[in-house]
DNA sequence: CTATCTAATGTAAGCGTTTACAAAATTGTT
DNA sequence: AACAATTTTGTAAACGCTTACATTAGATAG
């Protein structure tokens, strides 16, 4: 900036100023620094001014795999709309292990990071979570599908148990009463959805107990399937914690010869491209990925400008109805 | 850290010390020293040590979507990979627009990035990769599924014409003869694989100008079965340069009365897990979104240690056969 | 016990900016 | 033309670290 400051026949201090606040610089000086700044190709050092600032203007994201559809589908949003506030992200993948998280969490701050968001990075294990309340004694962050008590804590979520009411509404509307919920028992949320599935059932006189613990991926789905087969239970539907389990679940019903969504209803949740492209199309629980990341992106940036921002915000989920019901 | 150093009593440097080079002090106080470290919860400012040491240990990441499922995966391991070797990793998604892909790639040189990686962000058209040229002035970047010649310009590629090469021999070999080949027409690896196509083709003797093209999604699929059924031509397999696009193919075929694989193989590319969860199951091209994004990082980090690296890095994809040939 | 060498620590300059504050230039008023 | 008010520019001190170099402490040898 020096070397520019003498080209230009300036003080530094005003080469700072037409590129921070150009309009407090005469607009003859203005252009002459410009046009020199253009033909050395000048690229400021944002690191230098952080220090100064006390701002990197870049957010740290915590997930878990950004190869997860859900999440991928969250964290570009996240991205998109940050960048159109100014700031970056520095993304990361903890494989859900405490240790990985408690590490990225170090180092965000140590890069100064202005907040963070945590996308699925929250655990059941209160000490796992330690770290994100210390976390928050410096910069805010706030939690994606999760909920927490702690200073400059904040949350945007779904309401899943709202989620997979309406599924055994619908499904239930349809007449069907063998009503089977597959989930996975790893996440938080997968809790809420549970909940929502005894609720509903009860509300109709249907078996609240109809549920089965599967893992989530393909197989998952499969063995769950083969499991009420295998007991000779009447099934009329099954939901699913995760679209990637309800693809499963029909692979395995359509290799029994059960029809869908004659014989057995499917829905999954996510509302995931699994959905769309599966066939027939898998009615999916949307838990609205881009606007909870937008949601969150708003919270943030306003916590950031000082502005008083809500602890918690909730979303509610729609069911997208395709052919699997 | 000078009130470490006080409440320690010793030099900001001693401090400064434990914590880069343990080794350069005295065991005791080294000690007394950490123990402070820890009862302070002292973090390092990584930003100002970054403006003495010229380095953010961060790597820029340019990216068209991090939602598609090729780019989320490569994604995934560059950063784990990067992690591994402790940088972190600055992400951004373009849309594929040079406006953006100039603007992030600005911020980035701003932000001091010690490289950069470009997945799926170089077009066609060279002027939109002038920037791309320019950084290389300043830091090394790694393209990866695409070539430029250029001062500090990598590249790791995938032989896309040979991935699509197998998947015509492997249907050659099953008796079909009348293949066709649905491409995008954006991306420079879609040019690879038709090469690919036209050359395999060729050699058997066949109709290499049995080529459609569509847009790259589902309804691509959908659409370029609907037009070849409609010209009433005689197809006896389709290869399709995404699996999202053959998973519409696979509908509309379906759809219209037509068994696969026993009338007709589908082939879909990049095995993704839309080619898992298909039914039936998608034989896929594996473009080794995993080996790919190894290589890159291995690329950069040895550059950045001042190895000596090869310009051009080349992995053979590989055909995963399932239930649609 | 002194001289020499090595290990441990400290001092201070510098990394590339921003920004109070001071100084100089410009404008407006009389 | 002199002065005040205002705009524009410059000077220099931070920002929180690292590190070359200087200094001191400790070890080894004669």
């Amino acid at each position: 900036m020096q070397d520019i400051a003498d080209l230009a026949g300036v003080s530094i201090a005003t080469v700072s100023r037409v590129l921070n606040q150009p309009e407090k610089v005469k607009p003859e000086t203005r252009r002459k620094v410009q046009r020199i700044l253009e033909q050395t190709n000048f690229v400021a050092n944002a690191v230098a001014r952080g220090l100064v600032v006390n701002s990197m203007k870049t957010i740290g994201i915590l997930t878990v795999d950004v190869r997860d559809l859900y999440f991928s589908k969250v964290i570009y949003t996240l991205e998109r709309q940050f960048t159109e506030y100014g700031y970056n992200v520095l993304l990361s993948n903890t494989g859900g292990e405490v240790g990985e998280k408690k590490k990225y969490l170090r180092v965000m701050l140590e890069k100064q990071v202005d907040g963070l968001i945590l996308v699925g990075s929250v655990f059941k294990e209160p000490t796992g979570n330690k770290h994100i309340l210390e976390a928050g004694h410096s910069i805010p962050v706030v939690l994606i599908n999760s909920y927490l008590e702690g200073e400059n804590i904040y949350s945007v979520v779904c309401d899943d148990a709202h989620g997979v009411k309406q599924a055994v509404n619908y499904l239930v509307a349809q007449g069907r009463k063998d009503i089977y919920y597959f989930t996975d028992t790893k996440s938080a949320s997968g809790l809420a959805k549970v909940d929502g599935f005894v609720a509903a059932m009860r509300e109709h006189g249907l078996n609240e107990r109809n549920i089965i613990e599967v893992s989530r991926n393909l197989d998952g789905g499969v063995k769950g399937v083969q499991q009420l087969l295998a007991e000779k239970r009447k099934v009329s539907a099954v939901i699913c914690g995760e679209d990637i389990t309800a693809i499963g679940a029909m692979k395995a019903l359509t290799a029994s010869g059960l029809k869908i969504p004659g014989d057995v209803g499917v829905i999954g949740y996510n509302n995931s491209i699994l959905a769309e492209t599966a066939s027939p199309a898998l009615t999916s629980v949307d838990n609205l990925a881009a606007a909870m990341a937008r949601q969150a992106v708003e919270l943030l940036v306003n916590r950031l400008q000082g502005k008083e921002v809500s602890r918690k915000i909730v979303l509610s989920p729609t069911l997208v109805i395709r052919e699997s019901t």
